[in-house]
DNA sequence: TTTAAATTAGACCAATTGGTTTATTTTTAA
DNA sequence: TTAAAAATAAACCAATTGGTCTAATTTAAA
């Protein structure tokens, strides 16, 4: 294996120029040319066009996966605050990249999810491992009677995260942060026990 | 003008395949086949594929816009019933469509919002113009008491709808409307007084 | 050291992209 | 009735699409 191209630095090419720019604005040519790869290469790794699409999303799921589990076991705060701190830093991220890009997930989803199964699949699984993440912490939230307790854990946290991808429709016509940080407020508040 | 072929029905055509397939997947002559007009009588009626787009959006947001209204107007129920069922009407549809589709606003503003100035400003307009009417009914309900008034009625329509966005995701990648109720009924739990 | 397999390389392919052009027909206004 | 304008029609365009093919090179195994 691994010759002379690296597979994982394709993927991370791929993740930058599908999340900003969607699934079908990108052609493999962009691709290849942002990679420094030829064609043939590049179909030696990956059986299509969907099938890079696929692994782009696998990749971008578990690199972040890692990234939340560390977030969140380093966390100083309580539950409910290390929960609203982790969205304010996306938001603040989303600040940094001019609210250009959005969430690779929530943008395959709704742009593919539809269209191709293998993406639904792969998109579903992803933000389901980030689901079970964000429940633990609100689980530790409702034992400590910070969070309310009216609603299962999973159920809490499927309505922080999909809340939260909500608010990207807005940001990208709007090209504020705004709504964002009114939806964490509003959202902060009801939630709590 | 008015000769031979109807621009709203080009545009209704446009709607239903554009917020089936998204915007970069839907080609021209796509648009042609299943409208049954020839080029020339396209680029006669609009600029371009952009233009198209944008008149699409405009013409299914004032569409709504109307129905809205009429929803609205009709309603034997108080204030916040209203939104519920109108929350609830939006989901069986989309249901009907075998969650299909979501919201042409939506998923332009996602795919295209920070793609193209002229559609995220028409996509951004219509959705403000629907959060007028939405907003109306809310600041009736926090008259009567029936919603809080912790936040103002633009807050809480903007609340509403956008989060109402978010639940497209899992709608589209889960092919259910599980996560669409509970997320109507957490919601409406949140906002009341 | 030889051989088979994996990888790299890019020319090539048919189909499609958004858009233009030219010619014809239809409508409107003079 | 005629001339100008508007609309219809489709052939045509260069550029790009996702993908295949063949050849050369590199690596690993025998």
């Amino acid at each position: 294996m691994g010759y002379k191209y690296n597979k994982e630095e394709i993927l991370e090419v791929g993740y930058q120029v599908i999340r900003k720019n969607g699934y079908h604005h990108v052609g493999i040519n962009q691709i290849l040319k942002e990679a420094g790869i030829p064609k043939g290469s590049f179909y030696n790794f990956f059986e299509s066009k969907e099938d890079f699409a696929k692994q782009v999303i696998q990749y971008y799921g578990e690199g972040n996966r890692k990234w939340l589990k560390g977030i969140f076991k380093d966390s100083k705060e309580t539950p409910i605050n290390t929960l609203k701190s982790f969205y304010k830093l996306l938001i603040d991220y989303n600040e940094e990249d001019n609210f250009c890009s959005g969430c690779l997930i929530n943008n395959m989803g709704n742009e593919t999810g539809r269209l191709y199964d293998s993406l639904a699949e792969e998109t579903k699984e992803q933000f389901d491992q980030w689901l079970d993440l964000i429940a633990d912490v609100v689980g530790k939230g409702q034992e400590l009677g910070e969070i309310t307790k009216r609603y299962s854990a999973k159920e809490i946290a499927n309505y922080l995260h999909s809340g939260f991808y909500g608010t990207f429709f807005k940001m990208k016509v709007d090209r504020s942060r705004k709504d964002m940080d009114t939806w964490l407020h509003m959202t902060f508040e009801f939630i709590k026990a």
